[in-house]
Order: C-alpha cells, then sequence, then structure tokens
DNA sequence: CGTGTGACCGGCG
DNA sequence: ACGCCGGCCACAC
C-alpha cells in the first residue's frame, strides 16, 4: 500500500479506479484504507476533490444505501443522476437501481 | 496549538 | 420499521 499521508490522494486513486457504469462506496473505500469506522473522511476528501484540478468521477461514489448523497455538491443535483445514467446506472429517487450489483468492492476487486 | 466540521456507518431506543 | 446518537480521522481556520 502507500503512504498514509497520502490518504486523500488513495481516495481519489480508488475512485478513478471504478470501471465505468460501476459504483463504490464511501464505507468500502473506507474499509480499503483501513478507516473503515471513519469512511466519513472519504466523503469529505471528496469534498476537496471538487479543489483537484484532476477529473474525479465522484458521481460513481454513493453511500451504502446507493443513495446520492453528495448529489448536491456537483453544483446542479441533476448532473450526477445524468452522468451516471449515461455510463448506464439507472438512479431512481436518487437511488442507484442494482446498486448491489453495480457495486465494486477495492477490497474484493483489488 | 486548539476547535470545528464533514458527500458516513453502525448500533441502540 | 423508524429515528436518534456517538464514533472516528484528516484538514482548514
Amino acid at each position: 500500500m502507500k503512504a498514509e499521508g497520502d490518504f486523500f490522494k488513495m481516495v481519489f486513486e480508488v475512485v478513478k479506479l471504478v470501471p465505468k457504469g460501476r459504483i463504490t462506496t464511501y464505507g468500502a473505500i473506507a474499509n480499503y484504507l483501513g478507516t473503515r469506522s471513519s469512511a466519513r473522511m472519504v466523503g469529505w476528501a471528496m469534498n476537496k476533490a471538487h479543489s483537484q484540478t484532476e477529473d474525479i468521477p465522484a458521481h460513481r461514489v454513493v453511500n451504502r444505501n446507493g443513495m446520492l448523497t453528495g448529489k448536491y455538491h456537483f453544483g446542479n443535483p441533476t448532473m450526477m443522476e445524468a452522468l451516471l445514467k449515461k455510463e448506464g446506472v439507472i438512479v431512481k429517487k436518487d437511488i442507484v437501481v442494482d446498486f448491489k450489483k453495480k457495486l465494486w468492492d477495492p477490497t474484493i476487486e483489488l
């Protein structure tokens, strides 16, 4: 694994590694990073992702319910659903359909 | 150096 | 089944 200091960079790495049409959860990433109890840090890192110059597909990251919790952070709440839909992920009432099936867990996949 | 905050999660009432 | 509360860690002010 990498250095701990690059916690949030690592989050971006994982998020960027998420295959198109798949989604992951904050908890999964947190667990992968070893901070299982502190999934908030993952979400919080995503907040910082807005500042990053790299394009972080944060729309592929949802909470464990499969709900688009961070959609309000995209500028327009509709953007997140639109992006997901574009990638083949069906979103209904802010919830990802077949979320469990499309879930891409780094701890399992990697 | 101390305090606050956060796109969450899991457990308990 | 639903709602509330605490925990946990990193970063900004």
